[in-house]
DNA sequence: ACCTTTCGTTGGAACGTTCCAACAACTATG
DNA sequence: CATAGTTGTTGGAACGTTCCAACGAAAGGT
């Protein structure tokens, strides 16, 4: 148990020199003397000195500091996501404060809240429920990137994301092509990025004239949300689901095969995101697959140009998602002589 | 684009008081008249105001933050422990600062010297690598609990964990119950965590007179490095692979049954934590289950109850494993008729 | 030999808060 | 009616840094 932390001003003394020039050596400048600089060097390692991050941002009136929110550290694709923001970050010089929102709407707000008074630099937005004006507001305050949000078009806030309409559209598509009509759609709530992925459904069965046979169950996120969602669909005997997200197709999987069926021989199943999970052997989930890792790194490289040229204009990027096809999707099995 | 931060000074002119009276009313001090109050309440919304983390930190001389660092965000069983410690620290008014060390060892260090410079209060350490003595000199700085490693004991740290070592033993007794005898341990690598389990798995073996028949094959804590593992493992042709985690395991299934084997009736698989997922009727997966959000839980209680009083001595608290039998295990299949 | 530049170094102000001692204006106490 | 206490409020010091203007010393140019 130390008495007291070391400051600037103590290595100052030990090294003989002033604390100005401490700040300068530790800073790495280059005016610094050699001598000094390992004189310094030396005493702040033999006092354990620690730089102090408050006292620094208060002062150089910049934190070096940007804040990540995402919405729910279960799901795998925001680690994913993440790693790409913070190995970017890391090369850039800032820290990384990650915070998660959690179940409640309010408490988003309230850590968006405490990011800001640390006095972040900057805001990485990861698949938040955050209404449009709130984002404006937010936005005028901290250079924002928003992830994973394609329904949102605003001028001073970077946008990365996949096309989730066409992406969503993609799929039904492909099952359509493969011989389905039956097709449900497991919707992922009331969040804007499960609105969008539906809407991409709704879309793509109109243009394959399904409009007729368009069905939404109301699911969630998550593998028990998809679970429950599909229990519900099977009632309506689809041929195959188009789910939220992959962690909800895991789920509806389980549903399916409880309900005794087979899939992708009773039920054809497809996903969203692209998980690693979800390409071992015995999931080989086939699904819509976006660029996690890629989607984290421009978001991280957006906000760091953003925040060293802040009248740098607002940009919004789409990175493309493609269909990946794996075990969980085929022909529809011929109408008459169900397996089961 | 405001042009600059109002501060509590800004504030203290708005509503004709004094900013120390301004401080006081922001921090829900009872002295400040309720006129008064009121006013300033006023005066800090229409100005926007927003209080100054940094510098709060550095006067008040507390930052009311703790950081936690951890391992690996990809693996779901993290997320469910950090939920635990979040909950219980915004319950007692303090944000939590997160961070992942990723890959590199080297980085956890250097994370851990970022939180050490936002002046946190208390320090939570999930599944991490660090050495002994670095630990040591962190607890030293810090009050510290460590979370998920039953290896170590150190006076002035506390640790939260189920007993790894007894943990596997439960899963080896069963399959020995079951009658298996050729029981392969995929360890998960050169982290404490990991090596406690096969210290558990070699001390079953032997209990249950299966020393010579033991062997460890070496793996990691990820999906892809379980799938290697056991593609290794199964050369050795096993009835049974005791897996460090469930990631890992849930990898094993997959090379198992991509070896056109079966689970479990050729081969038996259990694995480590208790991650939601793994209760998926379609993966189904035998596990020594933890209680994960009590792991968070607890480890929060403790920090914050050696932040309120310096001098409680640290503890060494352990939560019970429990194997829950699922899907992947079974009995081996008789010597002679192999179904394949 | 002088002036100018460069190099390394310095003290002091500033950042936005909290904390403390002090105080004025009341209210209660004997 | 004086004294003591209470309530609400205040200015100033402190926290540990960075930044700036200014400095002496050494080096370079004429």
């Amino acid at each position: 148990m130390s008495v007291a932390k070391p400051s600037i001003h103590d290595v100052a003394t030990l090294a003989e020199v002033s604390k100005s020039l401490v700040s300068l050596a530790l800073m790495g400048s280059p005016k610094v003397g050699e001598e000094s600089r390992t004189k310094i060097l030396k005493a702040a390692k033999t006092l354990g000195y620690r730089r102090n991050a408050a006292a620094r941002t208060l002062s150089a009136k910049r934190s070096k500091t940007i804040g990540v929110l995402v919405l729910d550290l279960h799901n795998p694709v925001f680690a994913e996501i993440l790693d790409g923001v913070q190995i970017e970050m890391r090369k850039n010089g800032f820290t990384t404060m990650l915070v998660s929102g959690g179940e409640d709407p309010v408490l988003e707000q309230s850590d968006i809240d405490t990011l800001l008074q640390f006095q972040i630099e900057g805001l990485i937005l990861i698949s938040h429920r955050l209404a449009t004006e709130r984002l404006a507001l937010i936005a005028a305050e901290v250079p924002t990137v928003v992830v994973t949000r394609s329904d949102i078009q605003l001028p001073a806030m970077d946008t990365i994301s996949n096309d989730d309409v066409a992406g969503t559209g993609l799929a039904v598509d492909y099952l359509v092509k493969l011989g389905h009509s039956k097709i449900i759609c497991l919707s992922g709530g009331e969040n804007p990025t499960s609105k969008s992925r539906v809407q991409g459904y709704l879309r793509a069965m109109e243009r394959n004239h399904l409009s007729d046979a368009a069905e939404v169950v109301v699911g969630g996120l998550s593998d028990a949300a998809g679970y429950a969602a599909a229990t519900q669909a099977l009632k309506m005997n689809p041929t195959a689901l188009v789910v939220a997200n992959d962690l909800a197709a895991m789920g509806a999987i389980a549903a399916i095969q409880e309900a005794g069926l087979v899939v992708p021989d009773d039920v054809s199943v497809i996903g969203y995101d692209g998980i690693a999970i979800g390409a071992l052997k015995n999931v080989n989930l086939t699904t819509v697959s976006q660029p996690l890792a890629e989607l984290g790194t421009l978001a991280a490289t957006r906000l760091v140009e953003r925040i060293n040229n802040p009248k740098e204009p607002a940009k919004q990027l789409k990175v493309s998602a493609e269909l990946l096809v794996r075990g969980t999707t085929s022909e529809p099995i011929k109408t008459t002589g169900l397996a089961n």
